[in-house]
DNA sequence: TTGCACGCTGGAGTGGGCTCCAGGTCAACA
DNA sequence: TGTTGACCTGGAGCCCACTCCAGCGTGCAA
């Protein structure tokens, strides 16, 4: 397979991940990104291999793991291929919290459903007033 | 229906809300909340109503909705039922929201778990060396 | 009558995750 | 030759949502 190799600016590597420019920058400085190679003139590009572990970041980020956690990720990653077993239980875990944090939501939500659901019958009972209706129990709010 | 009305103490309220002492005062202090009732010597006193309100902030906080959109709710709770209408626009708003995060994570939590597939399969294949086999495409970490 | 638990206040501090800024370099174009 | 525009650095600042603290009051039980 023939690797094109790509080389990215600061710029077109922020518009791919939709990280910020500072926020590369800063990824950089807190070692959550190795040290990115730079030109003559001592400005970041970005290779395919950055760009491939920005979208894991994102991934991460976006599923709610902390900074701290993604270090510890990126640690595993640097070591070598002897730590893969831990990368997936590191993984697994979060997965799990992913879980958890999708199952909270949608229980949420149903909460958040059944408050509209009795707003949207005190309304329909204001607009069509008849006394034999009644909205059973009053919400808070 | 015969209402019996209950008071909790402060660590009641917290027990029961989840909330800790000092986000409760916090959340009283920034109009989250409204002032709540006192005892003879200063000391808070939640009503069933309160903790009821404090059940639906728990809700829409848990959801993601910031402090700033809690309030904007909080002031149409207090102004009475002609903002009925824009309350279940907001909080439809918010529900499209939290519909957007459970889709997003669904989305990363896909490739989190393709990522962990292709963890094992590395670590299957380096158990077992058979030539033959081959884990198609090099991933980032 | 003292000791402890619980609560009060105003205000300062924290942690996470960026975001902004001044002052500078460099390359390309008009 | 001058002016953009993209990028550089170190460091300060910001926002959110709490969280902590000193110093104080109250009420009950041993």
């Amino acid at each position: 397979m023939l690797d094109a190799v790509s080389v990215y600016t600061p710029g077109q590597a922020a518009e791919e991940t939709g990280f910020s420019l500072d926020t590369l920058r800063y990824y950089e400085r807190i070692g959550l990104l190795e040290p990115v190679e730079r030109n003559a003139a001592g400005q970041r590009r970005f290779s395919d291999e950055d760009l491939g572990w920005l979208g894991m970041v994102r991934c991460l980020r976006d599923t709610g793991m902390p900074i701290a956690e993604m270090l510890r990720f990126a640690k595993l990653v640097r070591k070598g291929d002897d730590t893969i077993n831990d990368r997936v239980t590191l993984l697994e875990a979060h997965d799990r919290e992913v879980e958890a944090q999708i199952a909270q939501l949608r229980e949420k939500q149903a909460a958040l459903r059944r408050k509209i659901g009795y707003y949207r019958d005190v309304l329909a009972l204001s607009e069509t007033p008849s006394p034999c209706e009644r909205v059973e129990e009053p919400q808070p709010g």
